[in-house]
DNA sequence: AAAAAAT
């Protein structure tokens, strides 16, 4: 939910304006960060200056904070007993003589007092949670109105959930829990679910809240709509909330270095900025009026601006892999404090070649070992290679498995319809002239350049689009989305970028002006529609170019009990013979590879297959047959060859 | 083959 401009079209100016103002550089700032400047600018800003923060002495990198001398001082107070890494001479009670909780990571728990506390921010003091107070805008910020459609909560919230197939694998699978209740999650969080109007647990949620709260580790297959991002944010808030702050380690150039450095307690790994963005979003929404500050960082914007915010509080952090190197590399982050791990959508992560960073960030820098915190990672499929990074960034963990959301949801109706690349642009205006008025419509494609070409094709007869593609500025980017979310442009033509985890409330359609190779990318393509219980239309433009995905294509519409055209099984047969594209182990390509295997390790905890390392196997799962989703279509590895199919090689 | 991501 990229926010910030949900005031009006004059507020995006407004505050360009003020950059201006200030002398600065117009220097792009990324939605986000205008909120959180404004949620921490001082409590009765003066309108237009404050909002951004740049006017707020404190937010200047030189003039603002106290001199790192001697630590972080709360302000009114000696000194002397708040260095860090020397005891606080504070009531016996209370500290039981613990550094400078939460470090510098707010004003407010440095004591700043009352007159300086942010309204909708909380404190950890004396041991304590205190709960900031209510502050009305900061809310319809965060959680939106009735009559905001592009803050409609979506993916959570509907019986439909009861239907799908979840399994927990693992020694000693907690209970899960069926509603948001006091116990396991803290009362503060409860506020800020109703806030959110979630009323129930969706599945991933019913299991990652116990799991989590009994300490253990999680490997999760689902994907978004699933209320994954619950999933993770809601237990760990939850005890962070109740903990309160880990203490930070002493930094031995504390006192010299001029730079001050965040130690967050959580961090949150996802590939692309706007998924990100989103997770950051979501995570100011549930530490509201709670001592946790959640910060983001992101390449494409300014770094200047990301690290001013970071001073300003860095407890609970989204980031991407990239800029978080930067970032630990300028010695601006520490990961010596991180209680909480979250890997999301490891891998598409590991698709895009992140592992050498997320292996540096988990490995080769300073987070605490596997055994000294909790990791949680979720990925839509389970091969090989993420098999093995689960193997080592997690401990004893628990599997789960979770439906296919987007596409056994039958809410979505998903169309093939045969169309020759030079046909596409006339279908796509026929498709488009057809559309009711009022939703939006995603046309996904697979170059940067089409991306490009498309949307000045469309707009060139008259229509509503705009582009998103990583060849486009940061800025660019976030004003496409905000401008598809708002209805303005209601044509959002895409590459991949978009294709997973954004939550974009009222698309209607998903188009696949160009299918991709992989049908994983196919069913979170189309999972961008039928969220929220709504109903949602998929058309693809199929042809002969497509037959690397036509057997799984089929596999998956009959799963979805979605109309089949008799064409597309004339084009299975043409391509059955000769090149068998599909190289799909034993089998020779029959259809006898498991409905969901895909050849990509389905979601299965392969812990429990005979020759899987690390596992224990215990019983509680069958392992036969289709069940229902994730059949297995590897006999497990490590024994037995090479079962495993093309596990995720390409195979041209 | 393409996309994404630090500059």
């Amino acid at each position: 939910m990229t926010n910030g401009i949900v005031n009006g079209n004059a507020s995006l100016e407004t505050q360009f304006a003020s950059l201006g103002i200030n002398g600065a550089k117009s220097t792009y700032v990324p939605p986000h960060l205008r909120n959180a400047q404004r949620a921490a600018s001082s409590p009765s800003p003066s309108p237009t200056i404050n909002e951004s923060g740049w006017n707020d002495p404190r937010a200047s990198p030189r003039g603002g904070y106290e001199p790192l001398r001697g630590g972080h001082n709360e302000r009114g107070k000696p000194n002397s007993s708040n260095t860090f890494g020397s005891p606080r001479s504070v009531a016996a009670s209370d500290w039981a003589g613990r550094p400078s909780t939460n470090g510098w990571s707010s004003r407010e728990s440095r004591g700043d007092g009352p007159a300086r506390e942010t309204p909708g921010a909380g404190v950890w003091r004396n041991d304590v949670h205190v709960i900031g107070s209510r502050n009305m805008r900061l809310e319809k910020e965060l959680f939106g109105d009735p009559s905001d459609p592009s803050k409609q909560h979506t993916g959570i919230n509907f019986e439909k959930y009861d239907d799908i197939p979840v399994e927990a694998t693992g020694a000693g699978v907690p209970e899960p829990v069926t509603a948001f209740t006091n116990p396991p999650l803290d009362p503060v969080l409860l506020e800020n679910i109703a806030l959110a109007h979630y009323s129930t647990p969706t599945p991933v949620q019913k299991y990652s809240i116990p799991i989590v709260a009994a300490n253990r580790d999680l490997m999760a297959c689902a994907q978004t709509g699933s209320g994954k991002t619950g999933g993770f944010l809601f237990p760990i808030l939850s005890a962070s909330f109740t903990s309160g702050p880990r203490a930070p380690p002493v930094d031995p150039n504390m006192g010299y270095s001029r730079t001050r450095k965040a130690y967050p307690t959580a961090l949150i790994l996802a590939p692309t900025r706007e998924l990100v963005s989103q997770i950051h979003d979501e995570a100011r929404k549930f530490a509201y009026r709670s001592w946790v500050r959640p910060a983001v960082v992101y390449g494409g914007a300014d770094i200047n601006q990301q690290l001013r915010l970071i001073e300003r509080g860095c407890d609970l952090l989204s980031a991407t892999p990239g800029r978080l190197v930067d970032l630990i590399e300028r010695g601006r982050i520490s990961l010596s404090n991180i209680s909480y791990l979250v890997l999301d959508e490891a891998d598409r992560m590991l698709d895009m070649g992140f592992e050498p960073q997320i292996r540096r960030i988990v490995q080769g820098e300073d987070m605490p070992g596997v055994q000294d915190r909790q990791t949680l990672m979720f990925s839509a499929t389970f091969p090989r290679d993420i098999q093995v990074l689960a193997r080592d960034f997690l401990k004893d963990y628990v599997f789960l498995s979770v439906g296919r959301v987007g596409s056994t949801s039958e809410n979505i109706t998903q169309k093939i319809e045969y169309v020759e690349d030079q046909d596409k642009r006339s279908v796509l205006l026929d498709l488009l002239a057809s559309e009711t008025p009022g939703g939006l419509t995603l046309v996904f494609v697979e170059t940067k350049r089409m991306a490009d070409t498309l949307s000045d094709f469309l707009m060139a007869n008259h229509l509503p689009a705009t582009s998103i593609h990583g060849d486009r500025s940061q800025r660019e980017r976030e004003t496409a989305l905000q401008t598809f979310r708002s209805g303005r442009t209601p044509i959002l033509v895409a590459t991949a970028v978009a294709a997973r985890g954004l939550d974009i409330p009222n698309v209607t359609h998903v188009i696949n002006y160009d299918l991709p190779s992989d049908i994983d990318d196919y069913v979170h393509r189309i999972g961008r529609t039928g969220r929220a219980g709504n109903t949602g239309v998929s058309t693809a433009f199929f042809n002969r170019g497509n037959k690397n995905i036509v057997r799984d294509l089929m596999e998956l519409l009959r799963e979805a009990n979605q109309e089949i055209p008799s064409w597309l099984e004339s084009v299975i047969h043409e391509s059955a013979f000769g090149n068998n594209f599909r190289g799909r182990g034993r089998g020779g390509g029959s259809g006898s590879g498991g409905g969901g295997g895909r050849g990509r390790g389905g979601n299965r905890d392969y812990r429990q297959s005979s020759g899987g390392y690390g596992g224990g196997g215990h019983s509680g799962y069958g392992g036969g047959g289709r069940g229902g989703y994730g059949g297995p279509s590897y006999g497990g590895y490590g024994g037995g060859g090479n079962s495993y199919g093309n596990g995720g090689s390409s195979w041209w």
